[in-house]
DNA sequence: TTTCCTACATCGATAAACTG
DNA sequence: CAGTTTATCGATGTAGGAAA
């Protein structure tokens, strides 16, 4: 049967008239009888704005930088572009914007040490193919930029130009192209900050995406989004589907979000049977994670232990982890002293995001998730027994 | 990670019943 | 009679797991 294209309105034989009807809430309710469809029709239309959408005209205003970590900067007009990175080519322009200083005006070579990308540990024979295809990726991405009191012009530019990778040296330099610049420095409205540390500890792109825009979006919370924009300005043309999308982009990014400084919910507003429009309501936390860990008497010895170890940002997400599935002090402590390096630190997180998300979906309730996180870790670390 | 599959939920269209 | 609600049906979107 084909669908109506004057939905809602249909011909009551009986009458030999337009009828318009409309289901609120799940309710049929009946909105009159017309002379023609598309009469009918429009009050169907007009039946359903009722909940008019709040028309947001609050200007954009500059957020304040909160804290003392480093952030980074980039204009709005950048943001609200539907460019896809790799993950790789997103973090290493994070580690660009750190390199540029806020009052620059004209561009500079900028130099990103290869170790703030990868760490320590040595780039093997395939990560440098790796990092040649980001940087590749990279020099590829093109903006477009706004041309002011010209509707009709049109600027495109590169966003970078001559990148250039010196295994000797092992660093990435390379210059944002000048027309770019103006986005980047000297930002005075319509910008969005950065956390470099959030940013860098992302393990998605599409992550990425939903930080930048979620954070520029913020200050106007709660902010609907039509689903077409969302996923034109996240995944691009991926995940047809809208139900794709939010399995596969929009949870795992929000979820990764608000393990960060994020607190993120959102509604689904529905047109018809689908989903239209996403509203956001975003905040960002106040009081972020705990810089020290706080260490219990250690009885035994019945001395006070006052180490203040100083937690790196990896095992700060671990640690608030660990809190959220009950662990107590002492378990978290112990977790922490066995699991050391980036790569055991984030297989905790990833080993424990299933739990962590059961648990607060309510998936499994009345079990004692304190006591499910030990025994899926010790399965994994058997150091944790050995530590016993 | 993405696409496919299936049971299920919800929608619009329609006929029919209800109300004063 | 005119307007509205109720019951039902087929179509289509969705959730969630399986398969690729």
């Amino acid at each position: 049967m084909p669908k109506n294209p004057f939905a809602g309105a249909t011909f009551d034989k009986s009458r030999q008239k337009w009828k318009a009807q409309a289901r609120f809430a799940g309710v049929l309710k009946s909105l009159g009888y017309y002379n023609t469809q598309v009469e009918a029709h429009e009050a169907v239309v007009q039946a359903r704005q009722q909940p008019a959408e709040l028309a947001i005209t609050r200007r954009s205003i500059v957020e304040a930088s909160g804290g003392n970590s480093p952030t980074v900067a980039q204009s709005n007009v950048l943001i609200e572009q539907p460019w896809a990175l790799t993950l790789v080519e997103a973090r290493i322009f994070v580690l660009f914007l750190q390199q540029l200083p806020r009052d620059e005006t004209e561009s500079r070579r900028l130099v990103v040490p290869l170790k703030e990308l990868v760490g320590a540990t040595p780039i093997g024979g395939r990560g440098y193919q790796y990092l040649h295809s980001a940087l590749e990726g990279l020099a590829a991405v093109q903006v477009t930029l706004p041309v002011p009191n010209r509707q009709h012009d049109w600027h495109r530019a590169p966003l970078v130009h001559s990148m250039k990778l010196d295994s000797g040296q092992g660093t990435i330099s390379g210059y944002f192209s000048p027309d770019v610049l103006p986005y980047l420095t000297n930002l005075a409205e319509n910008f969005t900050l950065g956390q470099v540390a959030d940013l860098l500890s992302i393990k998605s792109p599409t992550t990425h995406r939903f930080y930048w825009l979620l954070k520029s979006w913020e200050f106007r919370s709660p902010v609907t989004v039509p689903v077409a924009r969302l996923k034109e300005l996240t995944t691009g043309q991926a995940y047809p589907q809208y139900s794709d999308y939010r399995r596969n982009a929009l949870i795992p990014a929000v979820a990764e979000l608000n393990e960060l400084s994020f607190e993120i919910s959102y509604k689904e507003h529905k047109l018809g049977r689908s989903v239209d429009k996403v509203e956001f309501s975003i905040k960002s936390k106040a009081r972020p994670i705990p810089k020290q860990l706080i260490l219990p008497l250690d009885k035994e010895k019945g001395t006070v232990v006052t180490v203040v170890s100083e937690l790196t940002p990896l095992q700060q997400k671990v640690q608030t982890r660990l809190q959220k599935l009950k662990l107590t002090q002492a378990q978290v402590k112990k977790v922490l002293d066995v699991v050391v390096g980036e790569e055991q630190l984030t297989k905790v997180l990833k080993e424990t995001y299933p739990v962590l998300r059961d648990f607060e979906t309510k998936a499994k309730p009345g079990e004692n998730v304190a006591a499910a996180t030990m025994a899926l870790l010790k399965s994994t670390f058997p150091a944790i027994w050995a530590s016993n």
